[in-house]
DNA sequence: TAGATTGTTAATCGATTAACAATC
DNA sequence: TAGATTGTTAATCGATTAACAATC
């Protein structure tokens, strides 16, 4: 749970503010307040301040917030600067869309190639990244200096694709498969969770349509309103 | 935040037990310690019974809980019985990669049509569901009384999407566009966060490169050690 | 200077964990 | 009964928010 100073939740929170910072157009020694990055994105004004302050002395009382240093801050804070070279295993649906998606270049993610076991597919490429036979990994990782790996294998394949790319020398994983994995001090395994957030989604669905029904939760009622307050009521910033 | 008496984060986890038990062997009256599934899932105990205890009561004293029982408790509440239908807006490669997946059944999500703007897509099928122009949006989401939508539009388009969806009648919107939305009170927008987790992975693989370098974080040298302390240490159950 | 805005310290809130009570 | 395991109450921990100090 420690990230080493800066909170978890902060930290998954500059990226968001970063690419609001893109959003804005780039003029010169342009500034923006908290409270103005707060409305847009449906934080709290403080935790704005208490985030950003975490990671950049781009803001000025009075000012705000140098648009220009702050982004420059939060790409320096988050790793970006570096272009992360990555490895994908797993070339199925999902593994082919994130091969197949451009705006990972936005985080600093760059895939250089994907691996997969299926002969059909060994030789082929995706974009102009080769697709190798995973037999390849760890040699592969090795060589190319390989440190952060995507893994959009079957759950049943997870386990022994992450120790593939351990062996390889990759120390952080991005893994897709909905299974807890098991890894070495120092390798960190991050699962993205897509039945979680539809979790949310449904359960919110279920209330919506039968508040009365729910015989777990007594105070199940209390679902429909669940989101009567909006963090900055109705005024908005400019 | 409120999310009508079980918290958020319990909620996510609801999921992932339930992935889990999936996975076992369906005996006849078989049960499992909150112990064993805490140790699998890399979870505390406690935590997991808590959790449990919320949606359930196939837990047993002295003798775990009964799979069969703790599963059907888990599909109910998470509103996975009845299917939810959903609409996906934006076919680009997120959208057709999504609409590709079979894995979403298991969760209870069941896509029944695509909306573009494109003419070239309109009138073809994926798998089996048609892409439609996203003008008909509103009307066949009340039509066909569909509540979730997923949003696979670039940011520019998913205000006005959301909107569209809105109209239809959906309440519950699961957002993978980077921008946050507004939406009416009632009306659920998950934004789905693939930069959040790749930050994690960035920040991780940053420290553990130059553990001296960033200057905002003096006791950066510890996310070095972030993972030591592994919950359950070395101990096994079966 | 006065006013606006950031940064920080203290208070609150919520989630996790530890200790224990209940139960089969 | 004794032992194992769940469920719950109280304590701890961490994150958010409120109040205020600092600064341009």
């Amino acid at each position: 749970m420690e990230t080493g100073g800066i909170s978890k939740l902060t930290l998954q929170r500059l990226p968001i503010y970063l690419a609001y910072l893109r959003t804005l157009p780039a003029e010169e020694g342009a500034a923006i307040s908290a409270a103005a990055i707060a409305s847009a994105l449906g934080l709290g004004e403080v935790q704005v301040r208490k985030d950003l302050a975490t990671v950049s002395d781009a803001g000025k009382p009075k000012v705000g917030y140098l648009i220009a240093d702050l982004m420059r801050d939060l790409e320096h804070f988050l790793g970006y600067g570096t272009r992360n070279r990555a490895v994908l295993v797993g070339v199925g649906n999902l593994g082919l869309a994130l091969l197949s998606y451009s705006g990972f270049a936005d985080y600093g993610l760059n895939i250089v190639a994907a691996f997969d076991n299926k002969s059909a597919l060994i030789g082929s490429n995706v974009d102009g990244r080769p697709v190798l036979h995973v037999r390849e990994l760890p040699s592969f990782c090795r060589r190319e200096e390989i440190h952060l790996g995507i893994l959009t294998v079957p759950s049943g394949a997870a386990q022994s694709c992450l120790n593939a790319l351990v062996e390889g020398g990759v120390r952080a994983v991005w893994n897709f498969a909905p299974v807890h994995l098991l890894a070495p001090d120092g390798v960190l395994v991050q699962r993205e969770n897509m039945a979680s957030s539809l979790a949310l989604l449904s359960y919110h669905l279920k209330q919506a349509e039968a508040p009365a029904q729910s015989k777990a939760d007594p105070a199940c009622g209390a679902g429909l309103r669940a989101e009567e307050k909006t963090k900055n009521g109705g005024s908005r910033h400019g």
